[in-house]
DNA sequence: AATCTATTTGAAAATTGTTGTCATTAATGC
DNA sequence: GCATTAATGACAACAATTTTCAAATAGATT
């Protein structure tokens, strides 16, 4: 996935939207902190810190819904009551796993898909086009588990 | 999974909890739409409607965490903005997963559960031990596909 | 470079879903 | 039945998000 600026810049304009400083801090910010399930307030606090201590949370909020709606990032809800969001990788719809530890909140990506022979039964037995898929599992980290 | 309210009335009393009227009509409206996924609203609108017009909304957001803490029903997040339950059909953690069509926007369960391969493998690469999961596929359903 | 137009912005108000407060009511154990 | 303790309903409070709207500005067009 190509995270620059121009590539964003295409984008919007393919759909009549504009490359404004604030649009382009709040992806400066998503693209510095690649592995962070970031929620729209941090969001709003690092691009003030970052940059632009002007910006208004409103269009933090309207950016994220946008960048979302180009696929370059997308919502996550790790059910903790915020939404979150986090870098699309790559250009397919292959998202990563997601593990929640629900003794200590630790949030890990599996990478390894394997959904395949689920996503091809699934397609066969109820004629349903699949797009995309979210999946997380719940359960105890490896150093919650021995007592850390 | 047995749904009697003499279970939940054991369930409750295990815990220190009380069988009360509105606790006992919560759990009603929900065993009696089985394939739905009410959200507390709807639920709320259900209870006054059946039996007991004078309940209020704050008891019914406090039933169903209890109802969800005791395993009776689960959280359910549809992406559409709002909390959702469902029943919990089966006492293990084999939650049936949903497919949640983007054109229509309706909600399909899928019985078969098929991670076990992809469970064993996270339990082995990560050292994680998995409770439960939670596992949405997006696309478009058989009747959107064919243009109706 | 100046102009134009539609989009975007920030600030504040409004909205929505949810949780907390608290006096009153009621379920269970004795 | 009576006491104890939890639960209720009404309402206020809250937090996250969305809307409103006048002012600002990006990008296309001269």
């Amino acid at each position: 996935m190509d995270f620059s600026i121009d590539t964003l810049k295409n984008k919007l304009r393919d759909r009549g939207y504009k490359l404004t400083p604030q649009r382009r801090a709040v992806l400066d910010v998503i693209v510095s902190n690649p592995g962070e399930h970031l929620s729209t307030e941090e969001i709003y606090e690092l691009v003030k810190k970052d940059n632009h201590p002007e910006i208004g949370l409103a269009t933090v909020y309207r950016t994220l819904i946008l960048l979302a709606e180009l696929d370059v990032i997308s919502k996550l809800n790790l059910e903790d009551g915020l939404v979150r969001y986090e870098m699309n990788q790559h250009d397919d719809n292959h998202h990563h796993h997601h593990l929640i530890c629900t003794n200590c909140g630790k949030v890990i990506e599996v990478v390894e898909d394997l959904l395949d022979e689920l996503e091809a039964r699934i397609e066969k037995d109820h004629e349903f086009e699949i797009c995309d898929h979210k999946l997380k599992f719940f359960g105890i980290c490896k150093e919650c588990k021995s007592g850390l």
